[in-house]
DNA sequence: CCAATGGCGTATACAGCGTATACATTCTTG
DNA sequence: CAAGAATGTATACGCTGTATACGCCATTGG
């Protein structure tokens, strides 16, 4: 019966102001507060507001991979896209200051384009390049470079999903899913006649 | 003869202070000392920091506006638009400060999709949307939404900055160019078979 | 058994931030 | 030339991240 240690108090607690509450800052002094003890003693768990920061993110990332591996993909690779641009959609929607705080922010750590792709350091790329490698061997799709696709299509949903968070987009969270199905449907299809 | 007034050395100052000198953030104090008048006397000329940085993501729009406009465009409405993307992705590496202020942060004011696109009150994506216009009467693009075409496609392309600004891309800036232009292409393209 | 060590928390303080408030100066204009 | 508006300054408040110094307590080696 052991009980979760206060690093792991911390992190929850951080990541109910981040997006459950009001729009109210991520502060070490609320985050503290949250957790009962003084702001000082986070810095016995994290090495200061970045590296909290960044283990919330990374958090972020395994929430994310989870429901990615989780799901239950349908068996056509186009559907899988299609599916996948679900989940990221949900979180980003669900969660959109974890979401930029995952995709925008600059951190140390962050996983590069290319190497860290390939490696498969990005586990939640790795579903949508293995979707579309299955989608060219069906000859569904023409040989390409996957990850470069990958990364193509990821950029422009995060283009789109910070645009709208932005306060860029006027038009219903409906509507606004499905733009993001019509530019990913262009992208697939292109648009020269 | 007339000086130039306070208001504009502060944007000016406020502009240098953004991009050109070190990675240092935009405080009023900072720009205060640049203009070489206390804190306090900015607010004679902007209602808060927001407004400053209103006032400089505006400037931001007009320079971007103005090289759009300045530059003569091929003939051909894909080089247009690749002329168009490549100004942006100039502007981008220029000033990636000033391109996340404008195209980035959430400010009252920011221009909407799809109202103020369709309205015109988007200097620059005007262009792209007539050389998409253009490309579609010629026959080169299927009929579509011009307008959406060019908020996806801008969207992707600052995803794409996005990511590279955020240190996510572990390539050279001259790469990291080629790989825009492929994403467009394959944008334009599709990648069905 | 007891002292020492290291993990964890607190208290206080500092520099930097945006900016409210009150006052001083300078420019414009009737 | 006087009145008023425009523009500047001085000071201070509440907020931020965090450096520094200290206290408490559990574990452990002599």
């Amino acid at each position: 019966m052991v009980g979760i240690s206060t690093t792991e108090k911390i992190g929850a607690a951080a990541g109910r102001l981040l997006d459950r509450e009001g729009t109210e800052a991520v502060t070490m002094r609320r985050v503290a507060k949250a957790v009962g003890i003084t702001p000082m003693a986070l810095y016995r768990h994290f090495a200061d507001r970045d590296g909290l920061l960044n283990a919330l993110a990374d958090a972020g990332f395994e929430e994310l991979a989870g429901r990615v591996e989780n799901v239950v993909l349908p068996r056509d690779p186009e559907k899988q896209l299609t599916a996948i641009l679900n989940i990221f959609l949900d979180f980003a929607l669900e969660k959109p200051r974890m979401f930029a705080l995952m995709f925008l922010e600059r951190r140390p750590g962050a996983r590069q384009f290319p190497g860290d792709f390939r490696d498969g350091r990005s586990p939640t790329a790795k579903f949508a390049a293995a979707a579309l490698e299955a989608g060219m061997k069906k000859g569904v799709f023409r040989q390409d470079d996957v990850w470069e696709i990958t990364f193509e299509t990821g950029a422009m949903l995060q283009g789109l999903v910070m645009l709208y968070l932005g306060g860029r987009v006027g038009t219903s969270a409906e509507e606004f899913r499905a733009l993001c199905h019509r530019a990913f449907r262009r992208y697939v299809n292109g648009i020269r006649k």
